[in-house]
DNA sequence: AACTATTTATAAGA
DNA sequence: TTCTTATAAATAGTT
């Protein structure tokens, strides 16, 4: 969003990297205020930097955003409007092909970053890899688990789904 | 950032806070993927509507993410040099290993508890949905899980060639 | 859920 | 690093 139009995939050299992540991620946490303020909303980020270093923001605060958010795990109940259960249905139903969408698109990327790991292009130790190889290695990785992980939750969204039709359905029966 | 400049307050209206909190909650969840993707960064963000229903976005996963953070917090030990490259990577690798085992124990419990309920949900049609919404649902449950199945394959494979390398590492450092 | 007129974010460059 | 600016992207109000 600037001069130019760049492709969504890793910056190559260190330094861009760096100023890149600065600059998106004072914007992140900027959206994230304002998404705070105009909704009333609570909102928690944790950021780690290309080198591990770990920056957060948090409306009240991480802390608070974080303990509701592991409470409500453990609940085991999404507890949805059951007047509004077809409607809510649909919105989650249509999130959730959104997401499967990205993912196929992400797959083509993945299965490319896999073969090339396969094709032993990383034989060598991990001491010997030089900093790009190593952070080739790294994104192809986190891809696979992003991967995963986007699977994981359409599949947990798809479990709240079935919670809800549970409850909608068991209020006439 | 439209037909025009809003105050930084508290959106009024109900209707209208609730689309704006959808719109935004969309937009910031991209930039965080962005920034994950562009820079090699991991992201955590956990989001409360204003109805108190929890959205999350994760790279490689909140859970891993938070993790990460709060060891990091208990060590506290914030010496993180971004310029020093290989060393620091390999403790990344380290730690993505370790997340990669927790993201595949979890995604094999959520692979067993939808496949439970998915049985036991539609022996009978929802008598509140339509067919065409259940027809999208079974069909993107069933992708849901066939994507996973063959997710879960490719990390294994790629976490053993991990593995591999790093006990190969082992011998010289 | 789409569509634009605008505002905002930001990639390059200084 | 901080500022500038041309351009891409996000989104407020509308249909």
């Amino acid at each position: 969003m600037g001069r130019r139009k760049i492709e969504m995939k890793m910056v190559r050299d260190c330094n861009s990297r760096q100023v890149t992540f600065s600059k998106r991620r004072n914007g992140l946490f900027k959206k994230a205020s304002e998404l705070a303020t105009l909704c009333a909303a609570q909102v928690a980020i944790v950021v780690f930097s290309p080198g591990g270093k770990p920056f957060s923001f948090g409306h009240p605060s991480v802390e608070a955003v974080s303990q509701r958010f592991l409470n409500e795990d453990s609940k085991q109940n999404p507890h949805v409007d059951e007047e509004d259960g077809v409607q809510n249905l649909n919105e989650e139903l249509t999130q959730l092909l959104k997401q499967l969408e990205i993912e196929k698109k992400r797959g083509k990327e993945l299965e490319k970053a896999i073969a090339d790991q396969s094709t032993c292009k990383y034989k060598k130790p991990i001491s010997q890899l030089n900093e790009d190889e190593l952070m080739d290695m790294k994104t192809a990785l986190e891809a696979l688990r992003e991967n995963l992980k986007s699977h994981v939750n359409d599949m947990e969204a798809s479990s709240s789904l079935l919670l809800l039709n549970k409850a909608t359905k068991g209020s006439d029966n």
